[in-house]
DNA sequence: GTAACGTGCAACCACATGGTTGTACGTCAG
DNA sequence: CTGACGTACAACCATGTGGTTGCACGTTAC
């Protein structure tokens, strides 16, 4: 499958979109349903005005979308950028992995290598 | 194989430490060989402060951790936490998955869904 | 038409962040 | 011992962020 790349300015706005508990409750939430910005707004023990703005920071990082339904707004995610940035960290993970091939190269090691 | 779990406030301080790309250099950097500070420093146009606060943050984060060797201070990654922040991001994909097949369920459908 | 609802936006405030410079201290090389 | 190196930390500044309130505007219900 193809994973659309993230520009590093736009990976910085995911994982900023992703560093707070609210914003990722919203992204669990419209994961398994879609709701409009104030069924979410609902939920939170804040504003609307300030569930709003999280919306908007989410939908910035294009973690999610929002589609007018007549007066309402409803919240989609977008669950390439999450994967694109799954697949970043997954990334890591393989730099990790050919690290620790190399030292096996050195060492004459060839045991199946995993983090200490 | 068994994940580490993060609490909330410490996935908040992972992806805002994953939110700058030059931590998300320096994760690079160690994950293919450790390196010290002053190293570390050396390669970005920016002050030796600056850089040892941006290490100071993965730190909080748990995703590098320090180790003193005479007078330097090697940055080692820690992939521990890099994987746990890469488990959560597959969960929100599979919890994408559950509500299609949910749909699927309601709509008598069994193609195989995925992102619209 | 009127009232309530959902939204967008601006102004404001407290606080965190990313950068700087400067100072202090332990360690290593000569 | 002395000097250079690597580090830690504090003070400071500009900017961004997370929250608030208030107001304007289109849409729906009655």
């Amino acid at each position: 499958m193809v994973v659309r790349q993230l520009d590093p300015a736009e990976v910085d706005r995911v994982f900023a979109a992703l560093a707070d508990a609210t914003r990722r409750d919203i992204v669990t939430r419209v994961l398994r349903r879609e709701a409009s910005v104030s069924t979410l707004a609902r939920s939170y023990e804040m504003s609307f005005a300030a569930v709003q703005k999280h919306v908007a920071v989410l939908e910035r990082a294009h973690l999610v979308t929002k589609q007018r339904h007549g007066r309402e707004q409803v919240v989609h995610p977008d669950v390439a950028t999450i994967r694109a940035a799954a697949r970043l960290l997954d990334h890591y993970e393989e730099l990790w992995r050919g690290r620790i091939d190399r030292m096996s190269e050195v060492l004459g090691d060839t045991r199946e290598g995993d983090a200490p």
